[in-house]
DNA sequence: CTTATATTGTGTAAAATTTACACATTGTCA
DNA sequence: TGACAATGTGTAAATTTTACACAATATAAG
């Protein structure tokens, strides 16, 4: 009996407990981690990523997403948040973890993990409060040069988006807060790369039902104008868990 | 212009490139990175999932998911691999990267970081060939006392699950290679915590049309035997950008 | 061996959703 | 004032989803 006490699955290995657990972790093999940012923005048609200069000697002349290591005791998002607050000057946005990235020759200094957010954001809302190496943003069309894998991580996230805003109608972060509904239709139809039917677009998007109609127009168009809406977003929040997918 | 150089983002627009990668990197603090593996199986009309003793002293009796620290040049994938073949002895099974967990004080000998991974494994199939440190299957819905954070991982993996199976059609790794209409719907309605109609379900999996039915009938049922299908992976890889999503 | 029982296997009608598609309206520009 | 360019709107057909019932077949029990 004495023997089933202290082993319950008979002749299995029960090594000694750990009762030191610092000095486990301290035996660890520690890597750097950083957190990189995916930024996107919608202007002109086009869906758009913020990139900075790389500064490394190394990748001189190629693109960078904004990115930092993590500090020793800080929490991987609020990394992610400290990079996006460091190098544009915003802190109303919202990040999500996408995926983690730990190939061991990823950086060319030694190796390096990092953890990739993403995030949508309005370019007309926020203006970029600091430009310091060159941060622009890019057409996502025409990303070439970048540095370390970063092409690699932005098309992951430009994926991860296609599905996001099908599952959720985060795309009006893209947009001004006034938008008419050809441009949200045109941001659709830019992130996804397909066109779509204009009335059964409206007609998808009126159902779902945080549309709502600020009673103005558009102007500065060579046509008429079409009337400019408004997200609810607290209709949206009431609402998300009644649909599960935006299908085109 | 001292202050500028140590200070790269105080107003300054072109910070001199960094000529030794080697320098930056180790200058930057490190951390410890593990790979928890989540490994999710099908039995007894039951979701589950492998767990094994935890082995600090601190958690004594409690249940800890499969993990290993990342080696230092390995790369995340690889470890996860070697954690699963090292600790249960299947080397055959298709992993994916699900989350990063950062959070500063998970681990109580210091800051660790953790990249869980998530597997469907079919429990018949699969036999344990190493059970060390009581591994053995645990029943999802009664999951307590786990060591670190590790049921919020699992929490965030068996959601990660319940869309994925929605998406994909891989619950059918969960099951034998052979099994019938009623173990697939088992499976679902034990995933998904809902009931779902039996003649709409088979409708729906017929319509997909990668089930082949293999002429035998199951065998120790006190009722009327049901047809055995086998699933038809070549059919499933050449249509599964068909269909976006399973949706019940 | 007969009957009770439990589960398989199957179809259809109604409802809901998705798709395809055309024309009158309204503003700007020349 | 006419050409242009895009907005705004509805409907019929096709497809998909849902709800639902009964005969067939094996085992278990008497």
């Amino acid at each position: 009996m004495e023997f089933l006490a202290t082993s319950p699955l008979a002749r299995q290995k029960r090594p000694n407990l750990i009762e030191d657990a610092a000095d486990l972790v301290a035996s660890y093999p520690a890597i750097p981690i950083t957190a990189d940012c995916v930024i996107f923005g919608f202007e002109e048609h086009q869906l758009k990523v913020l990139l900075i200069s790389s500064d490394l000697e190394q990748y001189k002349g190629m693109w960078s997403l904004l990115g930092d290591i993590v500090y020793a005791n800080e929490e991987l998002d609020t990394a992610a948040y400290r990079v996006l607050s460091q190098r544009t000057g915003m802190d109303d946005v919202f990040l999500e973890q996408v995926k983690t990235f730990g190939c061991p020759n990823r950086h060319p200094g030694g190796r390096v993990v990092t953890v990739a957010y993403a995030s949508l954001l309005n370019i007309q809302h926020h203006q970029l409060k600091i430009t310091d190496n060159e941060l622009h943003w890019h057409n996502i069309d025409h990303l070439a040069d970048m540095a370390f894998d970063h092409k690699a991580i932005v098309d992951e996230c430009y994926r991860w988006l296609q599905k996001r805003i099908q599952e959720h109608p985060l795309g009006f972060n893209l947009l001004p807060e006034k938008f008419s509904l050809r441009e949200l239709q045109n941001l659709y139809e830019a992130i996804l790369g397909q066109t779509l039917d204009r009335r059964n677009f409206r007609k998808k998007f009126f159902a779902m039902d945080f549309l709502v109609d600020v009673g103005e127009y558009e102007h500065d168009v060579p046509h008429r104008p079409g009337k400019l809406y408004k997200f609810d977003f607290d209709k949206y929040e009431k609402n998300k868990r009644k649909w599960i997918g935006i299908d085109f």
